[in-house]
RNA sequence: GGCCCCAUCGUCUAGUGGCCUAGGACUCCGGCCUCUCACGCCGGCAACAGGGGUUCGAGUCCCCUUGGGGUCACCA
């Protein structure tokens, strides 16, 4: 069996969407699974929207979700003079024709089939011009754009798509389409195909907007004595309101930087997106690169649309739920030493960093960090909640002071106190310090919660977070007594 | 409008004629754990678009209706 090449085209109009990625991404897995490759390919022939900001956004993208091509990145437009070339054998093959009507006319003629109500196919007026004709008309310097001939048949181009299925067309409802504009420019339904031939690509992996281009690229192939590739139709991504999502109507909660921008991991987002209209019929859901890789087909991949689930404004999720979700687990439950380095880049962001963590403590950055990862959906979330463990200067939550300090006003001397004894125990471990804590509870004839949070809002300035026993460790014996002490000046009470 | 595709909880989905009293995940709501919040665990709310067939039996097959989407350019 021939090797397996698929190819990504995005044309560089704009940033990589989430629906772009997903495209690239059942490509790459399809050809990791098959061991074949995943072919880069930038359409930008349509000179007037391509832009190099563009097309370094969708490198980028890609680069950062992991997805890595095996050739390419090919450009389009560096191809032309082949899409021309291709042209002009269509035309001496006859299967294509050169077409000398106007815009306008062809304009009126739709016009006028609007408004009786029929369906307008170009009425393939030039198609039977004879060559004394065609080169009268072109003597007189006429433009003219070149038209695909279908076939003047009853029969039917038909495919079946890996995912969709069998489809048919007749050719009666196909009209005559153009394939290269007067200015001598070939458009895009012959070009890809042009393409697809040259990159030798075995499988077109696409969304279900292509299907109809599908069967008039079949034309081309056959008319060209090529071998059709095999189909794959994936389900749209749509919005809460069934729009198919689009940088211009959803903006930058579509875009894979806003995801690389709000802490998200890079594979969480692979995931989620796979999931988007592809599924096992085991319930499994979280699958690593290689688990992916293993049980992707295209055989899974689902008929129906699927939703993005967002809504603009929401404050407690700002993406879809479930993405937040897959990424929440993956940085709860990821080998800490890879974690490490991306909450990293973040602490450097912040200005929280210390070249120590890298080193000498290490050991200590990576348990805090694992102390506190469990309760976060992104690495954003570990510069607001590492706050109080990777800097002294932290804010205290207001509504934490009024809950557990400003309730019990014996606070301000029993914190000191407490720090004193802190400081007087030989061994500062999770056991003494909640011994200590709770002997002296005991002694105030209150409740141990009193002292619990009152620290915690005090060494924090949370109102949640990991064990208060382990914090105490993890923020260190110096530092939670001076802390402690403070508390007495503060203007808390 | 023509042509094409699709239709299970709010969302992502399992389901290929009997294992379906329709399963899982996310969200939401309870409970357990507990010094708080998460995690984890246990439990709950919540769906086969409607109507006809076919069949002993239909979420599953067929037809119609409805709904949604795609596409109808000298864009890609």
């Amino acid at each position: 069996m021939a090797e397996v090449r698929v190819r990504f085209p995005p044309s560089p109009t704009g940033y990589l969407h989430i629906g772009g990625a997903r495209t690239a991404i059942y490509n790459w897995l399809f050809a990791r699974k098959h061991n074949g490759k995943f072919i880069l390919r930038i359409e930008d022939t349509d000179t007037e929207r391509s832009t190099q900001e563009s097309i370094d956004g969708i490198l980028n993208g890609l680069k950062w979700l992991g997805i890595f091509w095996d050739e390419g990145p090919y450009f389009q437009s560096e191809f032309a003079n082949e899409h021309i070339e291709t042209a002009d054998k269509l035309l001496a093959s006859g299967h294509a024709y050169k077409c000398f009507c106007t815009k306008e006319e062809l304009e009126s003629k739709r016009e006028a089939a609007a408004a009786a109500k029929g369906d307008y196919r170009y009425d393939r007026t030039c198609r039977n011009l004879t060559s004394e004709q065609v080169a009268a008309k072109e003597e007189q310097g006429l433009p003219y754009v070149v038209r695909f001939k279908v076939a003047d048949s009853d029969g039917t181009v038909g495919f079946t798509d890996k995912v969709l299925g069998r489809i048919e067309r007749a050719y009666d409802d196909i009209e005559d389409f153009v394939i290269v504009r007067s200015n001598g420019k070939p458009l895009y339904l012959l070009c890809n195909v042009v393409d697809d031939i040259r990159d030798r690509i075995t499988h077109v992996i696409r969304g279900q907007d292509g299907v109809t281009n599908t069967p008039r690229q079949i034309l081309i192939y056959e008319a060209l004595g090529a071998e059709v590739p095999e189909f794959a139709h994936m389900p749209l991504t749509l919005d809460l309101n069934k729009a198919k999502i689009s940088k211009r109507k959803h903006g930058e909660i579509v875009a894979v930087h806003f995801y690389q921008e709000n802490g998200f991991l890079p594979w969480a987002l692979c995931n989620f997106l796979v999931l988007l209209g592809w599924s096992t019929s085991d319930d499994r859901e979280i699958f690593s690169r290689e688990e992916l890789i293993e049980t992707f087909s295209l055989g899974r991949i689902n008929k129906s649309n699927s939703v993005f689930n967002y809504r603009k404004g929401d404050p407690k999720f700002i993406t879809d739920p479930k993405a937040l979700n897959i990424n929440a687990h993956y940085l709860r439950t990821m080998p800490i030493e890879e974690l490490g380095p991306l909450v990293k880049e973040e602490l450097i962001k912040a200005g929280l960093w210390e070249d120590s963590y890298d080193d000498e403590k290490k050991g200590w950055f990576l348990a805090t960090l694992d102390l506190i990862r469990s309760r976060f959906h992104t690495l954003k979330d570990f510069v607001k909640g590492g706050l109080p463990y990777f800097s002294d200067d932290y804010p205290l939550d207001p509504k934490s002071v009024k809950k557990n300090i400003k309730k019990n006003p014996g606070l301000k001397e029993w914190l000191p106190l407490l720090a004193h004894r802190f400081e007087e125990i030989s061994d500062f471990s999770k056991q003494e310090t909640e011994r200590v804590t709770r002997e002296l509870a005991e002694e105030l004839e209150i409740k141990p919660g009193i002292l619990i949070n009152g620290m915690r809002t005090i060494v924090t300035g949370l109102p949640a977070g990991p064990g208060l026993f382990d914090v105490l460790i993890a923020v260190g014996r110096d530092r939670v007594i001076e802390r402690m002490k403070k508390a007495g000046d503060l203007e808390l009470f």
